[in-house]
RNA sequence: GGAUCUUUGGCAGAGUUGGUCGAAUGCACCGGUCUUGAAAACCGGCGAGGGUUAUACCUCCCAGAGUUCGAAUCUCUGAGGGUCCA
């Protein structure tokens, strides 16, 4: 959520900021009134209560001493109703200001380029350079299934479209790719957590996923939980309402989970293959930072996630988010795109953003600074996801007859 | 699934004959005295959110509803945790 106080002490400068990325010059100047409203609301009924409360004290001393109430216990009553009525009036003003504010997403960082989508998204550098192929390279779904790997046909037989089953050698791959991201993340300094893949309402709203992408969500409606989309959620959770101490930061985490998505949206888009599946696997990194340290804790989930790739001799590049293709929840973004032979461009397969205090102020994650408590940074990015991990081996690694071959890093974690 | 107990400030833990309790105490934390320095000891401060220049003032003792002039304290419902039974 956006500092609301902030909105009201620099409307403009704030305004202008959410403007760039988009939303609604209207919907910035109603949260401000609505803000407005609410202050007078409580002030009317903050009034009524302390003179309730004073005369309650009251009564308690004419009680004591014996003294007739009925008077008083009359004038009580009359307030009562007036209370009643107030809060009436601010809970209203409250449940319009909270939906109004939930749904306005995180004031972009100056230094992120103005854009509408990932066209106007900005390169910041390539790292190794594709092969050149004396043949012409295969789309991963073709080599995929000539080695048997992937069959997609199979996961519609079980579930529906965008769920495949992985078989053999490709699943071994699978397998091998985690366990070689997780102890990557490791040696660099996050610490390997495991969680629920089902979470509440609670903990998909502190990370901004809700109330606003409930579409793009897997419920379970008995019992109102939701299937992750991605293990920022709960990892980021794990801290919600929590004061930390300034000694536990930062803390960095890495975690391996399933994510489920419902790609509302994506009708149409990578129905072939396993770039967007509804289920798919991906290792994450999360960071919980004082706002002093979150942008060098972004460099190094940055640095973390593109260093995989080399590992994997992987060619990759860099990509600074534009304002119109930043997350809701995300004050800048970098993604790192991967290359693709077969489809002969760069398609992303990470995802490192900052969302600065926007997050923690939702969720309630703070540490003590001193005397006072402030709301931590929150930075997440994936390291990598996997499926599409595979993809960009199956179809940079492939050989003329189909073949794949196995990068050097990995041959330990396929038992070769 | 049934029975029973429990849920309090960063943590631990008092407080349940309803009023002066936003809440004892200990630890942690911050400031100071002492010390060459540190530890110990001692003194002081110390829950959160809103509000104010600062006070006042309002809200919060798992969540929600109720009883009452007044609830951490009583009643109901729900959620989490413990124990016993199945």
């Amino acid at each position: 959520m956006i500092d609301l106080k902030l909105l009201q002490k620099e409307f403009d400068t704030v305004s202008k900021k959410l403007t760039r990325k988009g939303v609604d010059a209207a919907l910035i100047e109603s949260l401000k009134n609505k803000n407005e409203e609410l202050k007078v609301a409580k002030v009317a009924y903050e009034t009524l209560q302390a003179a309730q409360n004073s005369m309650s004290k009251e009564f308690g001393i004419f009680m004591r001493e014996k003294k007739d109430v009925t008077q008083l216990k009359q004038k009580v009553d009359e307030n009562k109703v007036k209370i009643t009525e107030a809060l009436e009036v601010q809970r209203i003003c409250q449940e319009e200001l909270e939906n109004i504010a939930m749904s306005v997403p995180n004031i972009p960082d100056d230094n992120v380029p103005d854009g509408v989508d990932e066209n106007d998204n900005i390169e910041i550098k390539k790292v190794l350079t594709p092969r050149t192929f004396k043949f012409t390279p295969k789309e991963h779904w073709e080599l995929a299934e000539q080695n048997g790997w992937i069959d997609f046909e199979k996961g519609v037989k079980l579930a529906t479209s965008r769920f495949c089953v992985v078989y053999g050698n490709g699943a071994k791959l699978e397998r091998a790719l985690i366990n070689f991201m997780l102890n990557f993340n490791s040696s660099r300094g996050f610490v390997e957590v495991s969680v629920p893949a089902l979470v509440n309402r609670r903990a998909l709203e502190g990370t901004g996923q809700l109330p606003k992408f409930e579409d793009d969500l897997y419920k379970i409606d008995a019992q109102d939980l939701f299937l992750i989309p991605t293990a920022e959620v709960p990892l980021t959770n794990l801290f919600q309402d929590e004061i930390l101490s300034l000694d536990d930061l930062p803390i960095k985490m890495t975690g391996y989970t399933a994510c489920f998505r419902k790609e509302a949206g994506a009708a149409g888009r990578d129905t072939r293959g396993m770039i967007r599946q509804h289920q798919f696997h991906k290792v994450e990194l999360v960071a919980i930072s004082t706002p002093d340290e979150s942008d060098i804790i972004f460099d190094e989930m940055l640095a973390c996630a593109s260093d995989i790739l080399t590992a994997l001799e992987l060619p990759h590049r860099l990509v600074t988010l534009c304002t119109g293709d930043l997350g809701f929840g995300a004050a800048k973004t970098v993604d790192i795109e991967v290359w693709l032979p077969g489809q002969a461009t760069y398609r992303e397969i990470s995802s490192v953003s900052n969302t600065r205090d926007f997050q923690a102020r939702r969720a309630k994650i703070r540490f003590k600074d001193g005397k006072q408590n402030t709301f931590v940074h929150t930075l997440n990015g994936s390291s990598l996801a996997v499926g599409r991990t595979m993809v960009a081996i199956m179809e940079n690694f492939q050989n003329e007859d189909g073949s794949i071959d196995i990068p050097e890093v990995l041959k330990p974690y396929m038992g070769m």
